[in-house]
RNA sequence: UGAGGAUUAGUGCAACGGUAGCACGCCUGACUCUGGAUCAGGUAAUCUUGGUUCGAAUCCAAGAUCCUCAGCCA
C-alpha cells in the first residue's frame, strides 16, 4: 500500500498523517476522511475506475508555488500514496505568452522538495498537441466545434449575459468540410492573431456562460517554451484539461472551487470524442491570514520590488518559505491539519507556525547568540583564563549530544535582557539581582556603565565561582536563565528578522478606491548587524537549521559567505514575556 | 433579477436521524538551567423561521448571507 518513501520523508514521518495513528493516549487515528476521499471509496465500491486512483498536480509554469499549491500537492500526493496509486506531475502549458521554462525548473525543485515523487511521471500537455489537434478535428468532423470568424470584441458582445442568452455566431453552421479546411489553415499559420478561432458548438442559451459555444483553440503566433515555433494554434485551458487527464488515465482529477463551473464543458469534451472520462472534484483553495497568495499580486510584489524576488523569506512562495527556514515536514504537517472542503476559508498564520514550531522544536541544535550584544565584564573572573562549558546540543533530543562552550570574563548578553528599572514581571537582569548564565555561573549586577548620552554601554557583575555548570550547592534559585557568549570568542554574523508581510489579516480585503499594497508591513525586515555568536557556528552552511535560545528558530541564508555568516529569523519562540509586555502597553 | 457552490466555538476541520468533538488561538495553573518545550484545567459554535420525528447540525419547506462565472487566461 505504501510507495517507497522519498526525499527525506522517513518512514516515521510520513508525508502526511493519515497512514498512521499517533494519538498520545494510544488510540487509532479516528480522524475522518474528507469528501473527496469519501468519493474515492464510493468509486472503489461502485468499480467506477476499477480500483485505481491515479492524481496529478497540474500548474501552468507562469508562477512560483506557494503555500497553497502545497495544499493541492498534499491532497493530490497524499490520497495517491494512500491508496496505493500514482501521482503525476503535468505543467498545464497550452499558453505560450505567458509561461517560461523557468518556471517549470522552480516547480520541479518545489514539487520534490515538498516530498512529493512523481517518479518518472513528469508530463507537459504541450507534448499532446498533436492528439489534442486529432480531437478537434473529430469534433468538427462529428459536427460539435466550428471554425468562428468573430474577434473577440464579437464574441464577448454575442456571448449575452447572466440573465440573457447568447446570440448564435453566423458562422455556426459552416459545413464539415469548409471547418475542416479553414481548421487546417488556421493551423498552417495561414490567419493573423485574434482573427478566428476554433469553437464548440454547445448551446448559446445555456445558463452556464461556459457552455455557451466555448472558444477552444485559438491562434497565436507564438514561441512556446517547449514546442517552439512548431504551432500557431493554441488549445484553450478546458478543451485541453480534460484530455489531458484522460491522456494520462487520470481518475480523479482535483482542482479548485473556481472550476466548478467548467465542469460540466470538462464532461462534454470528454464524451463528445468518446474518450475517457475521469471525475472532476473541486475543493476551497487555501487562504492564509496577513498574506496575500495570487500569482497576479505575488508578481506583482516581485516586479515592483516590495521583497527581494520570488525566494524572498517573507514570501508565502514555496522557495521563500524554505529559505526562511521552513521544512518540507512542518508543511506538509500544515496540510494535513487544514482539512479539505468546500468552504471558503481563511486559515490562521499561526496554525503554520505551531507545525513549524513543532517540528523545528524536536529537530534544531540549539546555540547561543546574541542579537542585540550588551558587553557584561564579570569583575571577579580572571583575565586571561578560558573555560570551557558543557552545553546541551538538543532537550528534545539526547542523541543530539552536548558541545564545549567557551566562557571568559568578557561577554555579551541580549541587551533586552536587562533593566535599570525592572518593572514587577520582568525576571532578567537588574542592578543587584542574580540570574544564571546557562550552563555558566550564577551573576549578580553590581554596577551599570553609561556614555555621555546616558546609554547604558556595559554591565559590571560579579560571579559566583560554586555555581559552575549553572546550579547552586547552596540551593537558590534565580528566577531567570540568560544566554551570552564570550567577547573573546564570539563571532560576528547578521541577522535578518522577518515579520508578517501585511499588516492586515486579510489584506485582499481592501475598500474601494485602495491598495491591498496599503498593507505592506514597513517593518516586515529588519537586519541586524554586528551580532555575536558561539564559535561553534563558524562551520554552518547554507540552508542549516538552529534554535539561538530564547531568541527563536534560525537558518543560515544563501547569502552567508565564509567571510559573513547570514541568518534567517524562521520563527520566534513562543515569548510569554513579550505578551505581558504586550497587554501592559496596553 | 440566470446558473453553480457554500454556511458548526475567534480560526480551521469533524459529527452521515441518537450526549455537538478535535486542533490552533486565547485564559488559568503546575513544572522548568530556554518566560521555550512538556503537563493539567478552562473558554467558546450548529445562518434564520417553520415543519417531519420519541429525537434534527443532519431530513423537508421558505428565507438570509457569502463565493464563482459574461478572457481568444488557467
Amino acid at each position: 500500500m505504501n510507495p517507497t518513501p522519498n526525499d527525506g520523508v522517513k518512514a516515521e514521518s510520513p508525508f502526511d498523517g493519515r497512514a498512521n495513528s499517533d494519538g498520545a493516549d494510544g488510540g487509532e487515528d479516528v480522524r475522518s476522511k474528507d469528501f473527496i476521499r469519501e468519493i474515492i471509496d464510493e468509486h472503489n465500491r461502485a468499480g467506477r475506475f476499477g480500483q485505481r486512483v491515479h492524481t496529478r498536480f497540474p500548474p501552468e509554469p507562469n508562477g512560483y508555488l506557494h503555500i497553497g499549491h502545497a495544499k493541492s500537492i498534499c491532497l493530490n500526493y497524499g490520497i495517491a500514496r494512500d491508496y496505493g496509486g500514482k501521482f503525476n506531475l503535468r505543467f498545464d502549458d497550452t499558453n505560450p505568452v505567458k509561461e517560461e521554462t523557468e518556471y517549470v525548473e522552480s516547480i520541479i525543485e518545489d514539487v520534490r522538495w515538498l516530498g512529493a515523487d512523481f517518479e518518472d511521471r513528469l508530463f507537459f500537455a504541450s507534448n499532446y498537441f498533436d492528439k489534442f489537434y486529432e480531437y478537434a478535428v473529430q469534433l468538427i468532423k462529428s459536427g460539435k466545434a466550428y471554425v468562428c470568424d468573430l474577434n473577440s470584441d464579437e464574441v464577448r458582445e454575442q456571448r449575452g449575459t447572466l440573465t440573457q442568452p447568447g446570440k448564435e455566431s453566423p458562422y455556426r453552421n459552416r459545413s464539415v468540410t469548409e471547418n475542416l479546411d479553414l481548421f487546417e489553415r488556421m493551423k498552417a499559420g495561414e490567419f493573423p492573431d485574434g482573427s478566428r478561432t476554433l469553437r464548440a458548438k454547445i448551446d448559446m442559451a445555456s445558463p452556464n456562460l461556459n457552455m455557451r459555444d466555448p472558444v477552444i483553440y485559438r491562434i497565436l503566433h507564438a514561441t512556446h517554451h517547449n514546442t517552439g515555433d512548431k504551432w500557431c494554434i493554441y488549445p484553450m485551458y478546458d478543451f485541453a484539461h480534460g484530455y489531458e487527464d484522460s491522456i494520462e488515465g487520470i481518475t480523479h482529477s482535483i482542482c479548485t472551487l473556481e472550476f466548478e463551473n467548467h465542469r460540466p464543458l470538462y464532461d462534454w469534451l470528454l464524451d463528445a470524442v468518446g474518450a475517457y472520462h475521469p471525475q472532476q472534484i473541486e475543493f476551497a483553495r487555501l487562504n492564509l491570514t496577513y498574506t496575500v497568495m495570487s500569482k497576479r499580486r505575488l508578481l506583482e510584489l516581485v516586479k515592483e520590488g516590495k521583497v527581494n524576488g520570488w525566494d524572498d523569506p517573507r514570501m508565502p512562495t514555496i522557495c521563500g518559505l524554505r529559505r526562511r527556514g521552513y521544512t518540507p515536514e512542518a508543511i506538509r504537517e500544515f496540510c494535513r491539519r487544514i482539512g479539505v472542503a468546500k468552504t471558503e476559508s481563511v486559515v490562521d498564520f499561526a496554525l503554520l507556525e505551531h507545525c513549524l514550531r513543532q517540528d523545528l522544536n524536536a529537530r534544531s541544535p540549539r546555540s547561543m547568540a546574541v542579537l542585540n550584544p550588551l558587553k557584561v565584564v564579570i569583575e571577579n573572573y580572571p583575565e586571561d583564563v578560558i573555560e570551557e562549558m558543557d552545553a546541551v546540543n538538543n532537550p528534545e533530543d539526547a542523541s543530539a549530544g552536548t558541545r564545549k562552550v567557551p566562557f571568559s570574563r568578557e561577554l555579551y548578553i541580549e541587551r533586552e535582557d536587562f533593566m535599570e528599572e525592572p518593572p514587577k514581571k520582568f525576571f532578567r537582569l537588574a542592578p543587584g539581582r542574580e540570574v544564571r548564565l546557562r550552563y555558566a555561573y550564577f551573576v549578580k549586577c553590581v554596577g551599570v556603565v553609561k556614555n555621555d548620552a546616558g546609554e547604558i554601554v556595559e554591565l559590571r557583575c560579579t560571579y559566583d565561582p560554586a555555581t559552575r555548570g549553572g546550579d547552586a550547592p547552596d540551593g537558590r534559585k534565580v528566577k531567570a536563565t540568560l544566554h551570552w557568549v564570550s567577547a573573546a570568542k564570539a563571532i560576528d554574523a547578521e541577522v535578518r528578522l522577518y515579520d508578517q508581510l501585511f499588516t492586515k489579516e486579510d489584506p485582499g480585503d481592501v475598500p474601494e478606491g485602495h491598495d491591498y499594497k496599503e498593507y505592506l508591513n514597513p517593518n516586515s525586515l529588519q537586519v541586524l548587524t554586528g551580532c555575536k555568536v558561539e564559535p561553534g557556528l563558524a562551520s554552518a552552511g547554507p540552508g542549516d537549521r538552529f534554535q539561538f535560545e530564547r531568541m527563536g528558530y534560525f537558518c543560515v541564508d544563501p547569502d552567508s559567505t565564509g567571510e559573513r555568516l547570514v541568518f534567517n529569523r524562521t520563527a520566534t519562540l513562543k515569548d510569554t514575556w513579550a505578551k505581558v509586555q504586550k497587554q501592559t502597553d496596553e
